[in-house]
DNA sequence: AATGCGTTCGGGACCGGTCCCAGGAAGGAT
DNA sequence: ATCCTTCCTGGGACCGGTCCCGAACGCATT
């Protein structure tokens, strides 16, 4: 079809090694014969078949990005930080929606197994070891970004969770609030639970005991947080503030509250989590822990490309761990008092420095 | 590396062509090999390269998603769409956020070509004819979703912005109003011109001439729609009403509004357009032209394989023009009387019905 | 003059599949 | 018995590159 390496090389009146040769830059081409073969590939409009190099080379130049729903902007937000660094080391990102369904993401990575993808970066986790078998076996490098499996060994670069519900609500308890309530996300999410433990930590450093009846599950939803947040309501439990696994169940609290004709944060103060932009805007004044979304996906992208490059080809798993930010906004009242975030009490890790981003 | 279709062959004691003819699911093989051959496939976890298929069948089963930005809610449900429907094709996405510019743009297509994709479907355009002969040469199919360009011929799928200006407005002079401002977006964008233009034929047709004071431009942001709002305050111009371009630009101007103690929809009323998911919020309740963002990128991909297929082969370009969707919430106060959504005056378009979805 | 080294280049095997072509076996028709 | 089909299978060219190997040449060294 399109013109080929030979043709260029019949035109230029050399060889198609050398064609190749001034392709990838190699330095030992005669000037003369080089613009040669530039002249020539310029002529016919030659573009090279990747396809064909990456058969040999065993690069492609293609990562793959497995995320449950591009929709959601915390994702979409990790997708962009991925793709921006894919694309300052000549790569491109393979997009794949999972929707969570396990059988979706397996079918996906056979196909980026096919495809000889460089590597790939998972956000949404539903499987298990025995899906990354494949890839171990052939050596595709993998790093998890945003979750983690427990019992995987892999890359994986997280924020700190618990250190966000520590942060949450120790913001609620300098506040003067003393029945906090927890809106989970579904509890085989580690995010979730880690961000309970930090919740559980501030209280009893506040000399609280967690109290099971303000812990209500949801699903990570706004749908989920109004229906956790209307039965709470109904239970009158004395709650003077709710701690949401993240904003979108802190929208769906909301609205349960606003609906029950009662005052934020004069009534009941919220904070989320996640910080996606809705949270911004000035009708909603979301006070939030934000994750460094962007810069959770950059970051998993680097370290996939090094370990791709084989620069930390065989080293240990390694685990970066970015801290959460507390963005004090309105709907917990304001606080002008001297911030306090220190850190929980917890195993110390051994977390590297975040790696640069950009 | 890994084991190869020869592998497989000299397993099972045949040719790589009998396993080739059962990897493509050729009747021409007995069951007894067959079963052979699948046996072998799985003792050695065999996974076939797409790469080397793709060198000769020429088709590698992926396209590119040419995107400004994925982090914009209604480029990724465009996106989600157009991801499912390659899911249901056996295809890949591959995601390319340009942030509108041109050079990376133009370097993205390149890198597309290379990578010899099956086609591309571009939502952001700011290139010309000039980008695209590179794919024309190619027999590269590519299709627009959302925007157009006007000198170009190809495929597309759009919504009919002349029709959604003309709902918008007309919703707003059916409520009394008569000093209604318009927030539009870059002038070189067609969505917005051609939204402008369906403002400008409802106001006509209630006998209202359009007064290009109340037209200010903006960027499709929010705070550009901040900006131009305030300075439309600023002018004393006795608005009452404002069409925003789009949902990101009502938002700002929402937040104008409301910053100056003005009260929605009483004092002023506002309608967006998009219908992005925090339009439905509960706190902002925002009335705007829904798009169908997911059939749009859904379909957008259902014409493009259509095209790589051969199916749709050599036809003449079409184009699907999509219905836009007046929703009605409570930024412009309720509106229960009867809806008139007459079709604006315009040269008669031969618009196909549209290509079904899923 | 013989040797050695560096630069420049061409030849051709190879990456891992697809697919055309030919050939053998089996079975039916003549 | 011969011929023709049909079904099944193997051989090998080919897709479009990369890269190893070795040849040719120029020039300095001994």
């Amino acid at each position: 079809m399109g013109p080929t390496i030979r043709d260029v090389a019949r035109l230029a009146g050399v060889s198609k090694s050398t064609v190749s040769r001034v392709l990838n830059g190699d330095p030992n081409v005669a000037e003369e014969t080089r613009n040669a073969v530039i002249a020539a590939i310029k002529e016919i409009r030659y573009t090279p078949n990747a396809l064909a190099r990456g058969l040999n080379t065993r690069k492609t130049g293609t990562i793959g990005l497995i995320i449950s729903d591009i929709t959601n902007p915390f994702h979409a937000e990790v997708a962009r930080g991925v793709e921006d660094l894919a694309s300052d080391f000549d790569s491109n990102v393979i997009l794949c929606n999972t929707d969570g369904r396990p059988k979706k993401e397996a079918a996906y990575i056979d196909l980026l197994v096919e495809k000889r993808v460089d590597g790939i970066i998972f956000t949404s986790v539903k499987t298990d070891e025995s899906d990354m078998t494949n890839l171990r076996s052939r050596r595709i490098p993998f790093v998890f970004a945003g979750r983690t499996l427990p019992d995987v060994e892999a890359d994986s670069v997280v924020v700190d969770n618990i250190l966000g519900g520590f942060q949450a609500t120790n913001h609620l308890l300098r506040l003067g609030h003393q029945r906090i309530a927890y809106l989970a996300g579904p509890s085989h999410v580690s995010a979730s639970m880690d961000r309970y433990e930090g919740y559980c930590q501030a209280l009893r450093r506040a000399g609280i005991e967690p109290d099971p009846q303000l812990v209500i599950e949801g699903d990570f939803k706004q749908e989920g947080g109004y229906r956790a947040m209307s039965a709470l309501l109904d239970r009158s439990l004395g709650i003077t503030a709710v701690f949401a696994a993240n904003d979108y169940m802190a929208m769906g609290a909301l609205e349960a509250i606003y609906e029950r004709g009662l005052r934020v944060p004069e009534d009941i103060a919220v904070v989320g989590f996640d910080d996606i932009p809705f949270a911004r805007l000035h009708l909603v004044q979301l006070t939030t822990v934000a994750q460094p979304k962007y810069d959770i996906g950059a970051i998993a992208a680097r370290m996939l490309f090094e370990r791709i490059d084989g620069k930390a080809q065989d080293e240990p798993s390694r685990r970066v761990v970015l801290p959460p930010r507390l963005v004090i906004r309105r709907t917990c009242g304001e606080y002008l008092g001297q911030r306090d975030f220190a850190e929980p009490n917890r195993p110390s890790r051994a977390a590297e420095p975040p790696v640069g981003t950009t």
